[in-house]
DNA sequence: CGAACAGTTGATCAGGATCAACTCGAGTGG
DNA sequence: CCACTCGAGTTGATCCTGATCAACTGTTCG
């Protein structure tokens, strides 16, 4: 059940068996959640942190008037709220799909970062690469065309599923809607679904109803003028 | 010196004599730059964190043709390259103001967070708001008019110039031009140059040359949809 | 069978980009 | 002292990307 968080963990430095086992001890038994459901809402000020052991989920924030804007896709491993830590959640994480989510109290992760000060910095690695994350989705709102932002957004999802081996040919489940991407990308739904249209009609993905196959990453890359060390992930590059 | 920085650890938890004095000796003799000079170089692996002693500086990401995107503005006692322990900086950090950086070997700093862990708890606290910063930033320019977009920066850089004692009244020093503000909200520096009239002319701010005054504080948060919490700055609203 | 949701299409509109010219200092050098 | 340049800001005209509105198809599910 832990096994992805440990992979995610040890992408950088490996772990000893005293941390590991320090680590096992932590979650809960994970509780089951429909697709849909809220994982993490925004104001709680919770006493654990959210373990995804297995689904998918997005982290979101929506405005008063209904705008939503979605900030990061995650897969199994991904620690949700870390943020609730040290500070109040300011934005909510909801499931794609049906999720097991187990809870890590506050209060025994920090007397295991107390007594295995590597797993704190492990932690704070993680975080580290989801903000590189945050700015590289910053640069292609503020900064690039509707057509190479959703083809951005796709070469990174792939990179993401391939990391997490949710990608094992050129084909995955990525069950988000149009308006989901519209939300990741600050675009229309109705610009989305054109946008769609012309990278199809390239040859580059086919993308329907939550199945994701690539058919050209080369030119996927091109298009999204992608460059992917922002990523900061092992150099396995995807075939 | 280092005032600043300590200010801003201590924002959340105070800091014991020993964790002050294991802090203190680790940062060298600052340098000194000139405005527009490059703190922080994409690409470079160092071997050093960068503390922000004084002056001002932004973060940012320029792509090959040009098309630059700011990620964050800079106030003293900033580290501006912490993620430089972990990671290759993916973007880098130029001087907006003549500025001096002192250096913080990585090293030194790990020893400290291996003997003080609440230290580490504290950097990665800060690091943690940097990110919320940087999600409040995409929900801007994904889901806000230009307007409320840059309504909404002007909010968040008063907020952030009081919290660091910049801004003792309801004018202060913010050397960015025109074109700059537009790299950070992902506009146009012409249309940037409209909606500024527009908020001149509703007498919300004045702001030219590097001089920002605010004239209407609370007409100006709601220009920009602005909700403070994000920031996670200890409640002391600006007047 | 009907409801509800995802996706698709066409028509129209508008926010903001782009291009180009001009003003206004603040240096800088002859 | 003046001509020149250079950067920042401003203005107007035009264009275009992507938003909005509305209708329609197709699928799934109760």
């Amino acid at each position: 059940m832990l096994s992805p968080f440990f992979a995610l963990l040890e992408r950088y430095a490996p772990l000893s068996t005293a941390e590991r086992n320090a680590l096992g001890e932590l979650a809960s038994q994970p509780k089951r959640y429909a697709a849909g459901a809220d994982l993490v809402i925004e104001g709680e000020r919770s006493k654990d942190c959210r373990l995804l052991v297995s689904g998918q989920a997005f982290r979101h924030k929506t405005l008063p008037d209904g705008r939503r804007q979605i900030m990061s896709f995650h897969v199994p491993g991904e620690i949700l709220d870390i943020q609730s830590l040290f500070l109040s959640m300011d934005h909510g994480v909801c499931a794609l799909t049906p999720c097991e989510v187990a809870l890590i109290t506050h209060a025994k992760l920090l007397t295991v970062f107390e007594k295995h000060p590597k797993i704190a910095l492990a932690f704070w690695r993680l975080n580290m690469v989801e903000a590189a994350v945050f700015r590289a989705w910053m640069i292609g709102m503020g900064r690039r065309s509707a057509y190479a932002r959703v083809a951005h957004m796709f070469c990174e999802v792939v990179m993401r599923l391939k990391a997490a081996g949710l990608m094992p040919g050129d084909r995955a489940s990525f069950p988000i809607t149009q308006q989901h991407l519209s939300d990741a990308l600050g675009l229309s739904a109705v610009h989305t679904n054109r946008v769609l249209q012309q990278l199809r009609g390239q040859g580059l993905i086919a993308f329907n109803y939550g199945e994701l196959t690539v058919m050209d990453w080369s030119g996927l890359q091109a298009a999204g003028e992608f460059e992917p060390s922002y990523l900061h992930l092992p150099p396995l590059d995807p075939a």
